[in-house]
DNA sequence: TATCCGACACACT
DNA sequence: AGTGTGTCGGATA
């Protein structure tokens, strides 16, 4: 269940009639608890409870009781036994008398009191129940989900009386009427029209019972906020008579702002619309946070991203990592260093009045929305210091620009930032003056909807004037003992954000593809590759340059990594640009309990010199340089290889299958298989994977050689394997595939040889082992394309991928799945910089290979994912890898490394030198 | 054309 | 929640 889901079910908990007994497990449904789970509770199985209530492991302990006694009741459960019982992990208790509602989150120590009917206003303190870790912004935003919900059923019962809406040419009428509805919810709330519920309580009672007038009611209201309430400067009811206004519309205000221009058609209400509608308006729409809000909102259009109501939230502190670093950092420097100096001061807000801030891939404009926030906040600061607490904002909202693909986003967006306006004039300025200015809306249109990779982002958010400097009247009025005003650009500044979205290169459609061959249409390459994100980055290289912004966006951490910094970052550098601050890899948190999130980058590129900073979750490094690996002084590429660079011996990908799971098989379905074919049993051949070399549990295949495919046919088990894999390969909508479907008795990609003795490394593994997980066979087994492998090889070459050199060079140029490794041959193994050895070199490493695969072998039958688990790793294996690294390092440089970044610093170096490249720490001076 | 291999707003236990 | 599958499709020889 999503937030929105759980909110539904637990407003209509709190809406029944209270039954002591029922309570507990209603409570658990309703967050979404299993039903096993559920039924299991109240057979008492699994109900730990010590008080007659219930408590479910992990969880919660529940405890309804007699009317007055709420108070004694959860101290009882705080006091109780199974409560504390370390292995019960009880995160909340709870007591309800029906009347009384008390609630206690024990990692917290937060609590919860209430009215029995209030609870529901409380579900956001419960969400870890549902396995939903919320983020404290959420938590506290019921509100902006409780709206979603509403809004979506609203939506959806509007397209479902009026189909013709549905289609693609009228879905941006439908949007842009919940954009105006939700507007007129939010005015009759905060007091922009004059009455309370002024706009639900009209459409209430205009409408004729069966809602069937109820489109041409709210129609009138919207001609009305269409039409001036002035002339000529004055107060006239001129245009509203012209236009033929009903007396009960007059009193709604002239709004427009565009929000009420163009197609004022209203789709037609049922019944049951029109009461969503009022259930809706009866919502506290002044308690609407935009920044939340717009992201949660956004699903309520959107078909694909409806089952995932409200998750896609993107919290406030990693969108700060962005604008931060960006603009926002320095703007407060320069408060901090304007103390109570009134020309700094006002320097500082005319520089901020000059501001622009421009998403390309806006969405519902939370990053737009957060940085106007946080500069007014700024300039609320300026202007309390120079003691003009009331001036209204020198930062107009039309310096927040956007382009967003996406029609109801865009709306929304838009919505967003004028709300946000309102909001912050409340707060600063108060709300008598944020009245009197807020309306009419301004007219211009800021956020543009269309494909930001095919528009001209200069037309949109275009260099103002760059000529001469005027003085602003109240600079004037200031002596002034500088010579000039900090800010010589009349254009001011612009800066880039967002979080572009994120696709890689099998997922991209044919139309995302050309995007990216037109954005790309003035480099030589193919930039095929490329995460659909990349585009943004170049997009703004070229705006940067005709404008001097500068611009930092969220991206795939999969653009700082492996194939895709090759192609990428050569082109942002050869624009001039530099990495002037990032983040390195951290997840990127949305509200989804059972979707992993994206692991993400946050990059800011400039033309500006200077140092940059490289931020980790914790701590900030001030670095000359950082490098498109997001490390620090090495700014060079690796580029893939199909020989290796060293004197080592080649690496080949496993065989790839490509049989529907039909050639490859558990290990007792090849042992049934081999009993019933009994001679050729060599047929089937023991078969490693990643998995398999991992955790030793080989699976088995069927190998059948070409010269002896007619003797394999004759089996029918085999036979019968062969055709389902012919079945497989014609049905797949790969040509590559499709093409093997011939061959169906063979995997579809075969490794250089097969059946020798191998070191083999798994393509994925995971990131917690302090080393690779390589291996050594004899000879016999397949290896499956999950594997790289080194055939008929001296095991010298098997002490240098068990190295922590490997291990750092391997996490940092390689691509990552999530944070795990992504072993690769021509990007990791046959780029790795390993000194001339000598025969003595390479008999001392054979030696540490060997102590190697003897310690492990001492813990036999230990599995290798057991062995390198960082807590349990015997000593005896982690004193033949100290030895091992020892000799290696000693080779590169006569003595160990202090850490990895020096370990990086000397591979970077050396590849440099191998290659041919010249490695130029320092490109500012290009 | 036949391999090869990097990547996956993931996909399994 | 921890940790690797299966296969697509662009690139390269």
């Amino acid at each position: 269940m999503n937030a929105v889901e759980i909110e539904e079910a637990i407003s209509a908990l709190a809406g029944q009639p209270f039954d002591p007994a029922e309570f507990p497990f209603a409570f658990l449904e309703a967050f979404g608890r299993k039903p096993v789970e559920i039924k299991r509770l109240r057979k008492g199985d699994s109900n730990r409870s010590d008080l007659g209530g219930v408590l479910q492991r992990n969880h919660i302990h529940i405890k309804t009781c007699d009317e007055g006694t709420v108070a004694e009741t959860l101290q009882a459960l705080k006091d109780s036994p199974a409560t504390n019982t370390a292995r019960n992990r009880v995160r909340f208790i709870l007591a309800t008398d029906g009347r009384e509602f008390h609630a206690e989150d024990l990692s917290s120590g937060e609590v919860v009191v209430c009215g029995y009917g209030e609870f529901a206003d409380h579900f956001g303190f419960f969400l870890p129940l549902a396995g939903i870790t919320t983020v404290k912004q959420i938590r506290e935003s019921a509100f902006d989900i409780k709206a979603t919900g509403r809004l979506n059923k609203l939506y959806i019962e509007l397209l479902k009386q009026n189909p013709d809406w549905g289609a693609a040419d009228r879905r941006h009428d439908l949007n842009h009427f919940m954009a105006r509805l939700i507007f007129c919810f939010f005015a009759e709330d905060t007091g922009i029209f004059n009455g309370a519920d002024q706009f639900t309580a009209t459409v209430t009672q205009m409408s004729d019972g069966d809602a069937s007038n109820t489109h041409e009611v709210i129609a009138e209201i919207f001609r009305a906020m269409n039409t001036p309430t002035r002339h000529g400067g004055t107060l006239s009811n001129r245009h509203r008579r012209a236009a033929g206004i009903p007396a009960w519309a007059d009193v709604f205000p002239y709004v427009n702002g565009e929000l009420f221009s163009g197609s004022l058609d209203v789709p037609r209400f049922s019944k049951v619309a029109l009461g969503y509608l009022r259930n809706i308006g009866r919502l506290p729409w002044d308690q609407i946070n935009p920044d939340i809000f717009g992201s949660m909102i956004q699903a309520v259009a959107d078909d694909e991203e409806r089952g995932a109501l409200g998750m896609h939230y993107t919290s406030v502190p990693n969108i700060l990592k962005v604008l931060n670093p960006l603009f926002l950092d320095d703007l407060r420097a320069q408060l901090d260093e304007a103390g109570d100096n009134g020309r700094k001061l006002l320097n500082l807000r005319r520089r901020m009045a000059r501001i622009r801030v421009f998403d390309p891939a806006c969405g519902s404009g939370n990053f737009l929305v957060i940085a106007y926030k946080q500069m007014r906040e700024i300039e609320a600061e300026i202007n309390r210091r120079r003691g003009e607490e009331d001036r209204k904002s020198d930062i107009p909202l039309t310096n927040f620009r956007g382009i967003e693909i996406r029609d109801f986003a865009a709306e929304i967006a838009r919505l967003a930032l004028i709300i946000a306006e309102y909001q912050c004039d409340v707060a600063y300025r108060g709300q008598k003056e944020a009245l009197a200015e807020f309306l009419p809306l301004d007219a211009e249109n800021w956020i543009t909807c269309g494909n930001a990779l095919r528009l001209d982002w200069l037309s949109i958010c275009p260099p103002t004037g760059t000529g001469v400097k005027t003085h602003g009247d109240d600079l004037l009025q200031e002596p002034l003992d500088q010579p000039a005003i900090d800010f010589e650009n009349e254009g001011g500044e612009t800066y880039i954000c967002g979080n572009p979205p994120y696709k890689g290169r099998n997922k991209k459609e044919a139309g995302e593809r050309s995007d990216t061959e037109h954005v790309f249409s003035q480099y030589s390459g193919s930039f095929a590759s490329l995460d659909y994100v990349a585009n943004w980055f170049v997009k703004a290289c070229h705006f940067c340059n005709a404008t001097e912004a500068s611009a930092a966006f969220v991206a795939t951490n999969s653009i700082c990594q492996g194939e895709q910094v090759a192609l990428l970052w050569p082109v942002v550098f050869s624009e001039g640009f530099r990495i002037s601050f990032a983040h390195t890899p951290f997840k990127w948190s949305n509200l989804a309990s059972d979707k992993a999130g994206v692991t993400v980058v946050i990059v800011g590129i400039s033309k500006t010199p200077g140092g940059a900073f490289l931020y980790s979750d914790s701590e900030v490094w001030k670095v000359k340089e950082i490098g498109p690996y997001l490390v620090p002084n090495s700014s060079v590429f690796i580029e893939q290889r199909t020989k290796p660079l060293s004197q080592v011996s080649e690496m080949y990908l496993g065989n790839m299958a490509k049989d529907g799971g039909n050639l490859i098989m558990t290990a007792s379905e090849g042992r049934e298989l081999v009993e019933k074919i009994g001679s050729d049993a060599h047929f089937v051949r023991k078969f490693f994977g990643s998995e398999e070399l991992i955790h030793s549990k080989p699976r088995a295949c069927i190998w059948i050689d070409e010269r002896q495919k007619n003797i394999a046919i004759s089996f029918p088990e085999i036979t019968s394997r062969i055709e389902k894999v012919r079945q497989f390969r014609v049905a797949s909508k790969a040509a590559s595939t499709r093409a093997h479907a011939k061959t169906p008795y063979r995997f579809v990609q075969m490794s250089a040889k097969n059946g020798d003795r191998a070191i083999i490394v798994p393509r994925v593994s995971s990131e917690s082992r302090p080393y690779l997980p390589v291996d050594y066979f004899q000879a016999g087994p397949i290896i499956g394309d999950k594997c790289f492998a080194i055939y008929d090889a001296d095991l010298w070459n098997l002490a240098l991928i068990a190295s922590k050199m490997h291990i750092v060079w391997i996490g940092t140029v390689c691509s990552r799945l999530e944070m795990r490794f992504s072993y690769g041959n021509k990007l990791g193994w046959n780029t790795f910089p390993v000194p001339k050895l000598t025969e003595k070199n390479k008999a001392d490493l054979t030696r540490c290979a060997e102590d190697i695969l003897l310690a492990r072998e001492a813990h036999w039958p230990a599995t290798i994912a057991d062995l390198y688990d960082p807590e349990k790793m015997p000593d005896d294996l982690r004193a033949a890898h100290d030895r091992n690294d020892e000799v290696l390092e000693r080779i590169y440089i006569g003595r160990r490394f202090r850490n990895d970044t020096e370990r990086l610093e000397k591979l970077f170096e050396m590849y440099a030198k191998m290659t041919g490249k010249a490695d130029q720490p320092d490109r500012r001076a290009s």
